[in-house]
Parts: C-alpha cells; structure tokens; sequence
DNA sequence: GCCGAATTTGAGCGATCACTCAAAGGTGAA
DNA sequence: TTCACCTTTGAGTGATCGCTCAAATTCGGC
C-alpha cells in the first residue's frame, strides 16, 4: 500500500481554509476535509487535533491576511485616511472571486455560530474589533492631523465604515457582476472623501 | 401512550422559523425542531414534507414579515422616501433582540449556503432582489416628484441602502448595545436625508 | 355504541457524523 | 542490513443524522 507524500502543514491549512471559508463550520464535513487536505482523518487529527481546531487555524489565519490588506492600502497611500478610502473602493474586485468567498470568514462564522462553539464564536467576534480598532486609529490620526474636522467621532465612523464593508460584502456574496460591484463600491468610496476637510 | 394535542400549523412554523434562523439550515437537527415544535419526527414529515421544505417555508414566512416591515414604514411616513428613511433609522431598535436574531434569515442563508441546496439559496436570493426592487420603485417615485435631483440613479441608491441594511444588520449580530446601534443607524439615516433636494 | 378515516406516535432504518488506533510504511543511524 | 522511531493509513467506533411506517389513538358520522 502505497504511502502518501508528507504533508505541508501550510498548504493544508490552506486548502481547509477555502472550504470552511466557502461552505461555513456546519456544512464542512470531514470527509470533506479529506478529500481537499489529500489527508487521512487519523493524519488530519494528528495534524491539527480536531475539527473545531482546524477552523480555529483557518479562522486566525484567514483574518491575518485580510487586515494585511487592509494595512498595505493604509500604508500605500499618501496619507492613512486615504488607504481607507481606497480599501473601500477596492472592494469591487471582489466580483473575481466566486461568490462564495466574497464574505470574509469572521462574517460568516458569526453569523453561523451562536450558541454552539461560543470559543469560535468569540474568535471571530475579536478578528471584527480588532479591524474596527485598527479604523478607529486611522480615524483617530486623521482627525489629529487636520484631514477629518473636529467634529467627526472616529469609533462612530469606523462601526460605519465596517457597516459599509460587511454589508458590500454580503451584497456581493449575491452574486453581482464586475460594473455593478464597482459602482457601488465607488459610492461608498466618493462618500467618505466627502467627509474630509475642504482643504485637506 | 397519550397522544399529544393535534398541532397547530402557524404556531410549529413560527417555531421553526425562529430555530432556523438563529441555528441556520445545517446547524439545525431535526432533533432541535421535534423539541422546538413538540412533535414526533412522522408529524413533522406529514406536516412539512421534509426539512428543507419547512425551512424553505419557514424563509418565506421570514421574509414576508421582513417586507411588511418596511412597507409599513413606507406608507405611514409623509413620503415614501421619507419612509424608507424611517426604517433605517428604526434598525436602532435591533438591539432589542437576541444577536442571532438581528440579521435577517434570507442574508444568514445565502451566506451558509453555496454549492448544496441550490433551491434554498435561489429562493433567499429571490427575496433579497424583492426587497431591492421595492426600494428602487420608491427611489424613483422620489425622483419623479422632484424629493430626489434627477442625478440619482434609483437603482444604484438601492443597492447601496440595501448594503447599508445587510451591513448594519450583520454589524448589529455582534451584539451591540441599544447607544451604539441607535447611534449608527441615525447617521445611516441622516445621510439619506442628505440626498433630498433642498427644497423638499 | 361502533366503525372507518385521519392523525400522532416512536422505535428503528441506513447513511453519515466526528473521531480513534492498531497495523503498515518509510526513514535515518549504526 | 538491520532496527528503532515516526508518520500515515483506513477500517471501524459509537453517536447522531434525516427520515419511514406499522401500530396506536382520536374523532366524526351513523
């Protein structure tokens, strides 16, 4: 009986990212797992301990890829507020991807996960503050510079903005095309350059 | 043995209802509806067909409420458009409800489910396009009756309430307060007042 | 009262669930 | 070549999944 090549824990964990990503924790099933991850349930157990557990690793590392694009448009453009802005208005590539994967995970997990699984739950719950901290900062930042006027409140602003992320992101889970997507995304965008000072 | 009351239908719908859309569709176990709705399995078949059928009657049921909502605020305000801006402003009162409740089940289905159950997504989908088409009906009275400048395009205002809706909805499942969501969803709602034309 | 139709019952179906572990296979040092 | 060590294997665990159906129960019509 033939033997299988090692695995590679990072292109494993790869692979059960994209399938909890797509079809949630519920609708993942092991064989599933076994199926993509080219592992056997005793490899997969020994690997990564349990089902909950590998979502867990998904989750995280999922997250950690998404604030990093939100960080590298902050860092990008002329000035932190203006990466935000571009952020927003690069979310209408999403009609590249299937529709499946145009909602971040942490979304979808709490949507899912109410009362079962509250320590997944929770996870996600965190990866959602710590992207809204992270705007808040921005927000923070420009207003000390003069970019956004004294009358803004960075933590009202940045529960806006992610309301404007997640809600295009479930918009677009629905399955819009490349024009429409763009437009909106454009909208939500061209809104928040508004928001700035005159002579900014 | 002593057999149970006969059941009453609307009252087991409701209950399934509020178990699908708190647990989602492969989250829910047909043990979960026999406690929930207090019958045996074969009740339940004879009743309901199967448990996508009782979930798929249990969305509609879902979002017939869900647009009686809306349209109740549209008719009772002094305009449609004004109505719409009601309703937004009335998503403040989310926080009255437990987090899994606060996303509506039509955006909860079509982000669990993706590749199986192409029936269930299809009829989700239908009902959020419903509730699309509403609004872009009332953007373009608006406009045709001068509350709106002719700029607006009716079905791109749609799409962007309707991301405004999913977005605070989803950003409402996370569990926050009555302060913060009311907050949230009055500067959701000033800004649509902001596109009516000055004279309105 | 009695019977036939309608409904509820719940044990139990095969399939699948998440998961385990003894055996087999590969690897490197001696 | 041998052997000790580690990883992979995959059949099989008990539990639970969605679902069925013959038996039990109730009720309206006579």
């Amino acid at each position: 009986m033939t033997r299988q090549a090692p695995y590679n824990r990072d292109q494993a964990l790869e692979a059960a990212l994209t399938l909890f990503w797509r079809k949630g924790y519920h609708g993942t099933s092991l064989k599933d797992l076994e199926a993509a991850l080219k592992m056997k349930p005793g490899s997969i157990y020994a690997a990564f301990k349990s089902k909950s557990d590998l979502f867990r690793a998904s989750l995280d590392q999922h997250a950690e890829l998404n604030l990093g694009l939100l960080s590298a448009c902050v860092t990008a453009a002329p000035t932190p507020y203006l990466g935000v802005v571009d952020f927003i208005r690069q979310l209408g590539n999403l009609a590249e991807r299937p529709t499946g994967l145009r909602a971040c995970m942490a979304m979808k997990t709490v949507l899912e996960i109410t009362d079962t699984d509250p320590d997944l739950r929770a996870a996600a719950l965190e990866q959602l503050d710590k992207a809204e901290t992270y705007l808040t900062a921005v927000f923070e930042d420009a207003r000390a510079t003069g970019e956004l006027p004294e009358t803004v409140e960075p933590a009202r602003l940045a529960a806006r903005v992610q309301i404007y992320i997640l809600g295009f992101k479930v918009n677009a889970t629905r399955g819009g095309g490349n024009d429409s997507l763009r437009a909106v995304a454009d909208d939500l965008a061209d809104e928040l350059l508004r928001l700035r000072r005159a002579d900014a």
